[in-house]
RNA sequence: GGCCCCGUGGUCAAGAGGUUAAGACACCACCCUUUCACGGUGGUAUCAUGGGUUCGAUUCCCGUCGGGGUCACCA
């Protein structure tokens, strides 16, 4: 067989040496452990809290060591292309600060450009050539039908599904029957001609999971798709080795597939990259567990979190929380320093899949909103609305010494106890909702309607609004002692049964009539920013 | 099903051949309290299982079970 006229029949034409792409992508110029990182989505537009996950062990590695991070699209399936989905990927990431240092619209170093995989196809096709050429690929004619065919009697034979030994057949085609296909027009892929042998096994290092037991590769997998476009494998092991990439931490589901790649380096005469596989976010499913999946759980695309207005300091708080277990100890310590500073360990991320945990994202949410000023805190909630408000959280802003009166009482910031009230921004502005026109009841009572009124016509009856808390608190303690409540919750707890109820119980009943719910901040205070006329009106209105 | 990965409380997890097996979330109780919170203290609860190795195993080895991943001209 003649490779070198099978080469230029298949891929005809002048392709640039080899050595060219050496030289023009060359090595870089980094401090002796800076790692080269980077992120590869498909253009589906579809981020998911997975690729968040990684995107930041990836920019924390790259940065950390002092090397780069770039973004290179992989748009090898025109089926998956999204318009627009790039612009997002750059947005959603930056959301929650993750710069990429080059890549596609980054507008960086262009030197290992192109970043979209659809423009590097001459690059590609150049290296199948050599392979062609020196015997490492050749073309494959069989079928869909004839592949699907092949696979049935494969799993009917309780044998290794897939294109390899004797089930290669195109792998044996005489240059003859090559050049009848050929003449015929029959489409065709290049397939790489396997040397492995998948009975041979060896154990590689993995940066996240340690030594792993792998088999050979005897897959003569396609590198190059009917349509001259190069497969995910292929791709990634002439991109990764000409963009000069040190360590690919990427999903779990990558790691079957390291056997293909670790011989597509070889075969190309390339050195592979240092891979970390890092462990997939579970959810739970029904009693199991499983990976997160785009199809099934929209509520935990990054979008998502944006919408619902978490902050993104808190997520990546989350992420960091579950990606290095020592994080949150060291963030616990040192509240203020930059997560920048925190020493990010690869080696420290867990070898196991993480149980997304809500109740967890939220107490952190809680925490760190708690710690703005409301200064801060009126401008999240200014960003969300503008982005995502209704016109009732619009309203809001309308008068902003106002709106920072509200947000100071229910954070605490005047006092040395900070409320956490709040954990994103749409339910926070939900929370601050009674102190607009849009009065709801929210949480029942749970005294009956009698005791209910007889507790609002009692406050009523001897509320005067220019009292102080203190006169204010005595009053309500009277109101209700004359309902048979204790006073002091000192009294109630070493009698209980001697009272109805105690003053938390009568606060309830007002506090529900003015706020609409049982949880708010200081009830005089919130009086006070409500003025008098209101306050008296929903009083008023409660007893109805 | 084959192959690979994983297995400490409900969740995230630290940990070491001998420990009272950390911590955080959630939950419960109590304390503080001028109501709501914040906070504080305490509590319930974990080494999947069987067999080895060992004076001793949750830790090392093997099997079992369980969970996950993967077996495309998708990435």
């Amino acid at each position: 067989m003649d490779f070198n006229a099978l080469a230029e029949r298949l891929l005809p034409g002048e392709y640039p040496a080899l050595e060219t792409f050496e030289k023009r992508y060359p090595q870089r110029d980094l401090p002796a452990k800076a790692e080269v990182t980077r992120l590869a989505p498909s253009p589906t537009g579809f981020i998911h809290l997975g690729n968040l996950f990684v995107a930041i062990a990836n920019e924390r590695i790259a940065h950390q060591s002092g090397g780069r991070l770039f973004l290179r699209i992989e748009d090898t399936d025109l089926k998956r292309k999204v318009d627009g989905a790039v612009e997002a990927v750059i947005s959603a990431l930056d959301y929650f600060d993750i710069r990429f240092d080059e890549g596609a619209q980054i507008g960086g170093d262009e030197t290992y450009g192109p970043w979209y995989q659809r423009q590097r196809a001459d690059i590609y096709r150049a290296y199948a050539k050599e392979l062609i050429r020196r015997g490492r690929a050749y073309p494959c004619f069989c079928t869909e039908e004839e592949l699907s065919a092949m696979r049935d009697v494969q799993t009917a034979n309780k044998e290794t599904t897939g294109y390899y030994g004797k089930y290669a057949k195109c792998r044996t085609l005489s240059e003859g029957e090559i050049c009848a296909a050929l003449d015929a027009g029959k489409p065709y892929v290049i397939r790489l001609r396997s040397a492995g042998d998948a009975s041979r096994k060896f154990v590689f290092h993995d940066e996240i999971k340690g030594d792993v037991n792998v088999s050979e590769n005897d897959q003569d997998v396609v590198i190059l798709k009917s349509d001259g476009i190069p497969t995910y494998h292929f791709a990634h092991a002439v991109d990764d080795h000409l963009m000069r990439t040190t360590l690919v931490i990427r999903g779990e589901e990558w790691l079957a597939s390291l056997p293909v790649h670790l011989e597509l380096f070889s075969a190309l005469g390339f050195r592979p990259p240092k891979y970390g596989h890092n462990c997939s976010l579970m959810k739970m499913d029904g009693a199991s567990k499983r990976k997160l999946s785009k199809r099934k759980d929209p509520e935990l695309s990054l979008s998502f979190y944006r919408q619902e207005g978490y902050h993104p300091f808190a997520v990546k708080v989350y992420m960091l929380t579950l990606l290095n277990s020592d994080f949150e100890e060291w963030h616990a310590k040192f509240p203020d320093k930059p997560l920048e500073e925190f020493p990010f360990r690869i080696g420290k991320m867990s070898k196991s899949g993480a149980l997304f945990d809500l109740d967890k994202l939220n107490d952190i949410s809680r925490t760190e909103l708690s710690r703005l000023s409301e200064g801060e805190m009126l401008a999240f909630l200014r960003g969300w609305t503008l982005d995502y408000g209704g016109e009732r959280e619009r309203a809001y802003f309308a008068d902003e010494a106002y709106l920072r009166e509200v947000l100071a009482l229910c954070m605490g910031t005047a006092g040395k106890k900070r409320r956490k009230d709040f954990v994103t921004a749409k339910q926070a502005l939900e929370e601050i909702g009674y102190f607009f026109s849009d009065y709801r009841q929210r949480d029942a009572y749970r005294v009956d309607p009698q005791t209910r009124n007889a507790v609002i016509s009692a406050f009523l009856a001897t509320y005067s609004h220019e009292n102080d808390a203190q006169v204010w608190f005595s009053k309500v303690k009277e109101v209700a002692a004359s309902l048979g409540f204790a006073a002091e919750m000192r009294d109630y707890k070493a009698n209980p049964d001697a009272y109805r109820g105690s003053v938390s119980d009568v606060a309830e009943v007002l506090r529900i009539a003015v706020t609409g719910r049982a949880n708010s901040p200081d009830l005089w205070s919130i009086m006070h920013i409500l003025g008098e006329e209101r306050t008296r009106a929903r009083l008023q209105a409660a007893l109805a």
